[in-house]
DNA sequence: TCTGGGGTCCTAGGACCC
DNA sequence: TCTGGGGTCCTAGGACCC
């Protein structure tokens, strides 16, 4: 039993991390007293995150019946010199392995384990379906990434009455179309909603009443957002807790962090009040960089420009672009990057290369390089794109 | 240990305009 | 001769997310 359950504030955690099925004929912790005033159905909005469980894995699992209870490591072939893991399942994690480990070092802790390299296409697919999925128990939807989103379900957690069954249709509707498991966390704030789905993993549900006793003794590193860099100045005037960033003085935190941090201060009171987005998302930016397996010399760059633009004009379709980025990682691990945004908005790929070209002429230095890429931003929907040629002419 | 790749957002300084 | 202030865009770098 962890402390949550102890606390007369109660924060549900229902798992069952072994059988699905019996998910059905989960009991609330007897333990559990929800107040009328801190139940989450009360609340004007309940937001749900829904996280897949060790997603790469996990599709790779269900394809592959053979793959049940092997270690499996998806990311960089074992082979290649450079590349680090993109997802481990449990199987492997015994074994200390963990996203972002260099491939070399997973091979040494589990050299019996199965690498496989990621496919992303065939992931984005099963991704679709879920995001599909979602969006039929949500008003407003906003993913996070391939395998995450956050849903507001408001209207069905209040027509259904009753959050576990709620968060336990989702979780069935998503098992039965793809048979993959995912955790869900419940409140009524993405961000609380974010550490709730994290909570209980995997498979698990976790309804948050009441956001304070819940976040209080949590590391600050919890809330999205506040990684290690951030974490490290927080810690070293003795805030480690959400629940120490809560009560610090809000103007040395302005001093030190400046206008952001207050957001950060507000979820730490449990005070964020905003609601999903409720425009379409729209991507930003399409970029590709390559790195090396052996650090080549800047003017090999040049060679690797036509391969990465075809990524490229892939993945902007019908976009136009104004703005065109090349970054350029050194031996050394430092890194630049060089942008030009054009006169026009362009669509053609001509355009990026000779920009590309040109600003990596502009880069003066000797030393050899593992990462070249390119990026194009400023990005603008076909149809925008005429509109805004029309006022020109 | 030796550090991928695809993204988003923020900050800060400078240019430029009114 | 000295020089405000607001707004916007551009560029570079960095933190952070999965």
């Amino acid at each position: 039993m962890n402390h949550f359950t102890n606390n007369h504030f109660i924060n549900q955690q229902l798992s069952d991390k072994n059988n699905f099925e019996a998910k059905n004929n989960l009991e609330i912790n007897n333990t559990s007293k929800i107040y009328e005033k801190d139940n989450l159905l009360n609340f004007h909005q309940i937001i749900a995150h829904v996280d897949m469980d060790c997603f790469f894995a996990a599709v790779e699992e269900r394809n592959n019946l053979k793959l049940k209870g092997k270690p499996v490591i998806i990311g960089a072939s074992p082979r290649q010199k450079r590349g680090v893991v993109s997802t481990a399942n449990y199987v492997a994690r015994k074994y200390g392995i963990h996203s972002a480990m260099p491939i070399s070092q997973a091979y040494k802790l589990c050299p019996h384990g199965i690498f496989i390299q990621s496919d992303y296409h065939k992931y984005k697919s099963t991704s679709q379906k879920i995001m599909q999925i979602l969006s039929l128990f949500a008003t407003r939807m906003e993913p996070l990434g391939i395998d995450e989103a956050f849903i507001d379900i408001t209207s069905f957690a209040k027509e259904t009455g009753d959050l576990k069954k709620a968060a336990l249709k989702i979780k069935d509707t998503i098992y039965c179309s793809t048979g993959l498991t995912c955790s869900v966390g419940l409140a009524s704030s993405r961000y609380v909603a974010k550490i709730a789905s994290d909570y209980d993993k995997p498979n698990g549900i976790t309804i948050v009443h009441d956001q304070k006793s819940f976040l209080e003794q949590m590391s600050v590193n919890k809330i999205c957002g506040i990684g290690k860099a951030t974490k490290e100045v927080l810690n070293k005037i003795g805030i480690s807790t959400i629940g120490d960033l809560a009560k610090h003085d809000r103007f040395s935190l302005l001093d030190k962090f400046g206008e952001h941090i207050i957001h950060y201060q507000e979820i730490a009171r449990g005070n964020d009040k905003t609601s999903l987005s409720e425009e379409e998302y729209q991507i930003k930016s399409v970029s590709k960089e390559i790195t090396f397996q052996e650090d080549i010399f800047l003017d090999d760059c040049y060679e690797y420009i036509d391969q990465i633009m075809k990524y490229i004009m892939e993945g902007l379709g019908k976009l136009s672009y104004k703005t065109v980025s090349i970054k350029v990682r050194f031996s050394d691990f430092s890194t630049i990057t060089r942008s030009i945004s054009l006169d026009f908005l362009k669509f053609d790929e001509m355009s990026v290369i000779s920009a590309a070209s040109s600003l990596l002429s502009q880069v003066n230095d000797t030393r050899k390089i593992r990462l070249f890429g390119i990026k194009v931003s400023n990005l603008v929907l076909e149809k925008e794109r005429q509109q805004y040629l029309d006022e020109f002419i």
